[in-house]
DNA sequence: ACAGGACATCAAGTGGACTTGAGGTCAAGC
DNA sequence: GCTTGACCTCAAGTCCACTTGATGTCCTGT
């Protein structure tokens, strides 16, 4: 137990159960930020651990670290978030989440209607198309793989 | 228009909306085949198109393409699935749609409790735990991380 | 006959999120 | 003083699902 309050790379692995690698990757990707000690050890503020949980939190959503670095950006480096900052990045990464998990059960209802019909005929199955991928909607040809348009007229 | 049965390539890529090379590479993983003309084109049966489609949803289930392959290779190569066949794979599929789905509604859940009360002692907040376990996104080595255990005595 | 496009192979590149390895440093205990 | 282990940096490796590029062949239309 250290007397002072920071705590070292190998303490915040441990408790945060990342890699020690990972923590200087994120330092690196400007995620989280750390002092030194006189022999260049790196020293986290107890605050890390939340960032960290934020971090991961987003990545649960769905987030590219590159996209979560954008949202940390906007709050306190050193600090733990304030409950307005929590409240604003999360309701900002609702949106995604609820995409995701929509994209899902759309997934799975037509999952479910496949295993009740025996369907085959999958030119109307949805199962075909990919509602992952949120924020596809125009009839725009060629944007993201838009697979099997009616040109799929087999059976 | 050709008048065997056998598509191209360029056919196969074009209604199924993957490249020509991903349709390679699914060969060279065997999760298709192709027969050959005497000038070494490849050539599908249609029913590849389905055995895409069958691959497609369970990309959007999650899974890899090595555990597409090993489910893939419990049905005839050649043929589309027979009624049978899609029953068995698609309901094979469903736990881990399943368990995709409920990981996310239960960070959402907290995600909005987290919203409501503005909790910030994160302690006994679930968002910190990996409830995700499987079918985790992003690539990359070191999966089933037990992040943040009773060690993290923040706050 | 020949141009053009679709197709072939094989090697290497891409991107995200890290890990691993080599080689050196710091700090505590004996 | 010496060992040990945690730590440092920087470069390179890994995994997945493909794509891109180089180089060469097949085939249809004019």
């Amino acid at each position: 137990m250290k007397a002072d309050d920071l705590l070292s790379i190998g303490e915040v692995a441990h408790r945060s159960g990342l890699a020690p690698s990972a923590l200087r990757y994120y330092e690196d990707l400007g995620l989280i930020t750390s002092t030194r000690t006189a022999g260049d050890r790196r020293r986290y503020r107890r605050a890390v651990l939340r960032r960290l949980a934020v971090i991961r939190s987003a990545q649960n959503v769905g987030l590219s670290l590159d996209e979560i670095a954008a949202a940390l950006a906007t709050l306190h480096p050193e600090e733990a978030p304030t409950k307005r900052e929590w409240h604003r990045i999360s309701a900002a990464w609702r949106p995604a989440l609820d995409a995701r998990i929509a994209a899902l059960q759309a997934l799975r209802a037509n999952l479910d209607t496949c295993i009740g019909c025996g369907c085959l005929s999958m030119r109307q199955c949805s199962l075909y198309n990919p509602q992952d991928e949120l924020g596809e909607t125009g009839p725009g040809p060629r944007r993201k793989v838009a697979v099997l348009d009616p040109a799929y007229d087999d059976d």
